[in-house]
Formats: structure tokens, sequence, C-alpha cells
DNA sequence: TTAGGGTTAG
């Protein structure tokens, strides 16, 4: 102990005591062991050995409150805390009174007393006390900065591996906080310290980055780790594959699967599910083809599909209109001797509900009752939802009030699910009623229901009631979000006040609110549905300078739009630039073109190509 | 210690 004391370097050591700490009357009477000070000493130093041991002895035991009459003024937690490191406590007993005076005087010690602490701790290789006082520090504290902790730290101790541990678990303790940006600092920081961090911390913040979908940090804290040696593990390639995948990036997520072959690491069920999952939802055109031969590809190589491979195909199927492919997987599954699971169900309730099949969709819902599983929420979401999809309102309502009946917790989607089919049918009524209703069964009333109402009242016509709800809203501490801006911007539109819609962008980006594709198509479409279509190219170009690139949705806007100024030429160019993109024509698409180009001789084939009578033959 | 489901907006 004392050689590892003396490798510290420590800085100047603060003022002594002015007042030898002095032992209260109270305390020559209760301690026992070991044999009290002499009545005679009334004022001690912690370096008499028979105070040391009565002060360590009541640390142990933890009893504060005979401890408590010592840290009277002039003496305080912070130099008392000094006076423990002088005398070479031992580690688990600085850090007991650490804690407590922390807590007990509401006082932060500085960061100086933490990294001393932390790098005793880190000589005592007691790393789970260094990873919870690093977590309360973060959690509990005062902010500190990182380059001043770092400062602190190499002042207290140039033991390399201590130290490049200790601040491995300080990045651990920002990502658990939910403070990334402070755990990416502390990464970077690191590094130019020469200090080595571990999969440990940086696994789980590579895993945060991707939450957040911060893809450019993720590859470059992926890309530092290689640099600096870090020893990466699967579950490294997996995380950083599937920021790539989150953000349809996915010939980069390839590009991860050739490192780890460099590295010696074969891709396991996790790998395959997340690059299935990654190519259901953004594989573009011919998606669902690249899909299925991944999982023909992962069962040569002798990697064995589980429930969450056939849930993701099996979604990535419904969502690719393709109900039979769906359904032979499920099937599939089965013979695999996969047990499906109450979120494979909800899949299939879902798709099924999505193509209007409410009654196949119960039967499912029976079925997986006789199984022994029971409904979640999310199940009753999805089948009321279905049916208010078909305006079956009477049954959703039914349904509503049975689990409500049963105890089923229902929350806020289920509800807003509700509502939102109550507005949109004009039964407003209906749907405060419904809120009230919200509010008896302690379910809190979120964004999402205010928007519901304020796009009933907009449909409505009834504008006063939608701005009155808007203040409402943030007067209750709800800020607008994504869809309300959405929702207002539709609203101005509908009126043919495009161009004041427009101006909500601003007020967007003034909030940190980032529009999606949704918002730019609703102004292109605003713009159109006004006889000015050039205004709805301003518009994305707008939205490509964003760096959002037109979707289907994007195209269909424009080529109606030229379609009915009767510039045919200019909606064929739009449509075979899509087709150039590689996205895929919708229905929508084809009725645009069925409806406005084919009695000008115009058809579309298979590929959605458009062709005349003449270039056919 | 990494992978999968539900509402509102085009």
């Amino acid at each position: 102990m004392n050689h590892q004391l003396r490798r510290l370097r420590r800085p100047p050591p603060p003022p002594r005591l002015v007042r030898r700490l002095t032992l209260p009357q109270s305390l020559h009477h209760c301690h026992t062991s070991p044999s009290p000070p002499s009545p005679s000493s009334s004022s001690l130093s912690l370096s008499d050995p028979p105070f040391k041991s009565t002060i360590l002895d009541l640390i142990k035991k933890q009893h504060w409150s005979q401890l408590k009459p010592l840290l009277n003024p002039p003496t305080t937690p912070s130099n008392f805390l000094q006076e423990l490191f002088d005398s070479n406590f031992p580690s688990d007993a600085i850090l007991a009174f650490f804690r407590w005076s922390q807590l007990g005087f509401q006082v932060s010690h500085s960061l100086q007393h933490l990294c001393k602490l932390l790098t005793l701790l880190a000589n005592d290789k007691k790393y789970s006390k260094i990873r919870s006082l690093l977590h309360f520090s973060v959690h509990c504290s005062q902010p500190f900065s990182i380059s001043s902790f770092f400062h602190a730290l190499v002042n207290c101790s140039d033991d390399f591996c201590g130290n490049s541990v200790i601040v491995d678990m300080l990045v651990l303790a920002f990502v658990n906080n939910g403070k990334l940006d402070l755990a990416v600092e502390g990464f970077k920081r690191a590094g130019d310290y020469g200090l080595k961090l571990s999969v440990l911390s940086c696994n789980p913040m590579l895993g945060g980055l991707v939450k957040e979908g911060k893809v450019g940090t993720n590859e470059f804290v992926y890309r530092e780790m290689i640099r600096r040696r870090v020893e990466l593990n699967l579950i490294t390639f997996n995380t950083v594959i599937n920021g790539f995948c989150k953000a349809g990036k996915l010939s980069k997520a390839g590009d991860i699967v050739e490192d780890m072959k460099v590295w010696g690491i074969l891709p396991n069920v996790v790998t395959y599910n997340t690059l299935i999952d990654g190519f259901c939802k953004k594989g573009g055109a011919g998606k669902m083809y690249k899909a299925d031969a991944l999982l023909k590809e992962m069962v040569e190589k002798g990697v064995c599909p589980n429930n969450i491979t056939y849930n993701v195909l099996i979604d990535g199927f419904f969502k690719d209109d393709n109900v039979v492919a769906a359904l032979r997987l499920f099937k599939e599954m089965q013979e695999q001797q996969l047990t499906p699971s109450v979120l494979t169900y909800n899949l299939l309730i879902k798709g099924l509900c999505g193509e209007g099949r409410i009654d196949d969709a119960l039967k499912l819902r029976g079925e997986m009752v006789n199984l022994g599983f029971e409904p979640s929420v999310v199940t009753y979401n999805l089948i009321i939802n279905g049916y208010c999809k078909k305006k079956m309102l009477v049954e959703a309502r039914q349904l509503f009030d049975d689990i409500l009946k049963q105890g089923v917790e229902i929350n806020a989607l289920t509800f807003n699910t509700l509502i939102d089919a109550y507005c949109k049918s004009g039964k407003i009524d209906e749907g405060i009623a419904l809120r009230d209703l919200m509010l008896t069964q302690k379910v809190c009333p979120s964004v999402s229901t205010y928007n519901c109402f304020i796009g009933g009242y907009f449909r409505e016509g009834n504008i006063g009631a939608a701005d009155k709800l808007l203040d409402e809203m943030e007067e209750k501490g709800l800020r607008a979000d994504l869809v309300t801006y959405n929702v207002r911007i539709n609203a101005l539109c509908k009126r043919g006040e495009s161009r004041k819609a427009v101006r909500l962008l601003d007020e967007m980006s003034e909030k940190g609110l980032i529009p999606s594709h949704i918002t730019y198509n609703t102004l292109m479409a605003g713009y159109c549905r006004e006889g000015n279509p050039n205004a709805a190219l301003v518009v994305r170009r707008r939205m490509e300078k964003e760096g959002k690139r037109p979707n289907i949705v994007s195209y269909n806007v424009l080529i109606k739009g030229f379609c009915e100024k009767g510039k045919l030429e200019e909606a064929n160019a739009y449509l075979n630039e899509m087709l150039e993109k590689g996205l895929v024509p919708n229905r929508t698409t084809y009725d645009i073109i069925r409806e406005e180009m084919m009695e000008k001789g115009f058809i579309p084939d298979v590929d959605g190509h458009l062709y005349t009578d003449s270039t056919k033959a």
C-alpha cells in the first residue's frame, strides 16, 4: 500500500487542519476496539494509531451519527477526507466516507479528491467499486468538464493501466446516464492521453450512438477503436453493422462484415438478423429478394435462424405487400420447431389488419390464446386500429370496452387510436369523452393525443379550437413535435396557404425539429394543388439540400402536379427519374398515370414505364 | 451482452 501510494504523483498537499481533530466527549466512551485513547488526549490527530483505529471502526460500522460531530467548523468534510488520504486509510473506508459525506452534507467533493480515491481503488483492483462510484458521480454530483477530470487524474497517478480502467468506466458511466456526448468526448480525450479503452465501454457507447441515430460518430468511434488497437469482439461488429443498417447504409454494413473476416470473427445469428432487418426496412427495390438470400446464406453457413429471423422476415414481407410469402414463412417457422412468440402473432395480426382481413386476424388471436399466449396491449391496439381503418367504430369501441373491463393495461396508444378514429369520422365529442376517460384511468394524454384532436379540428375548419389546443398543449409542458407541425402544415396547405406553411419550416428548425419526408411532401402537394408545381420543385430542392432524397410519394406528388397542369412531358420525366433511382412505383403511381395519362394514349407496363400503342408495336 | 411489434402527419 505504501509503495503504491508513493507512486502517486500528488499535487501540493492542502494545508493540514489548523486545529487538530478533536474527539468529542461522547466518543471516549463508545468505541470498543481497539483500546480507547487515553482520557487525557482530548486533542488527537488521525496519525495517532488509537484515534485512527477508532475512526476507522466508526466508518466501517457506518456509525455516521457519531462521526458527524467531528465535522463541525472549522473542520469540513473535505479536509477530513484529505486527512483520511494523508493517514493512509484503506480505500474502502475512504470510499464509504466519501459517499456518506456527499449524501449527508450535500457537498460535492473536488475532482482531485474523486480522482485520488479512484486511483486508490484502482491500485486495490476494486473495479466494481470504481464503476459504482463513477456512476454515482456522473448521476448525482455537480457536472464536471472532461478536461479537468483528465487533468486531475493524471496529476494523481501515472499508472497507465489503472487510469485506463478508470476512464473506461467513466465513459461507461456517461453512456449509462444518457450522456453520450460526454462519453464520446471522454473517448476522444483518452486517445489524446494514450489511455487504452476496452469494449466494456466502447460497445455500449456504440449501442447508444446507434439508438440516437448518430451514424457518423458511430463510424468514427469504430475506426478509432481499430486505430487504437482496442480488441474488438463480435458485439462491436454487430453493433456497428446495426448502426449502418438503421441508417440505410447497407453497403457500409457489408464492409463491416468483410472486416469481421479479417479479424477472424464469424457472423452469428445476430449479425444475420441485423442485416436481414436492414434489407427489409431499407433495401429499396428487390429488398425482400436480398433478405431471403441472406436467410439461405446463413443456413448454408451453419448459422441457425431463430424466432427473430422469422419475425423480421414476416414483417418485411407484409410491408412489401407479400402476404403469401409472410404466411409461408410463418408456416416454415413452425416446421423448424421454432415456437412463435406474442410478437410473431402481433406481426401477423398487424399484417392481416393492414390488408383489411380482420376476421383472419381475430382467428390468429384465438390461436395464440389456445396456445397459451396472453395477447398483449399491443395485440389489442393492432386489432382496434384494424377496425378503425375499416371504419368499424362500433366494433373497435366494443373491443376497447371489453379489454378495459378485463383489466388489460391500456395505454395512451390505445386511446389515441380510437380518439383519432372518432376525430376522423366527425365525432370529436366522442373523442373528448374518451380523453376524460383517459384522465380517470390515469393515462396521461400525450402530444399524439393532442395531434389527433388538432388534426380533427383543422379538418372541420375549426381553426380557433385547433389553435386553442396548441396553446393548451404548450401550457401543459408538452412540446409540439414533428407530427404537430405536419398537421399544421397540411391544414395551411389545404386552405391554399402553402406559402405560409413553408414558413413553419423555419419555426421547426428553431425548435430543433427536423422536417421529415412527409413534411416536404405535404408542402409539395400543397403547391401542386394550388396549380404551382414549379414551386413544389423549390421545396424539393430545399429537401435535397437538407440531405433527404425524394421518395415514392415525392415523385407521385410531382407527377400528379405536372399531369394536372397538362405538362405530360415533365410528368413522364419524373416517372422515369423515379424508376432510374430504383424506386418501385406503388398503386398510387399507377392510379395517377391511369387517370391522367391513359386518355392521352399512354399506358403503363408492368415495370411502370409508359408506352403508347405505337411504341408497344 | 449486440437483433424483432402498437397511435397521430404526405
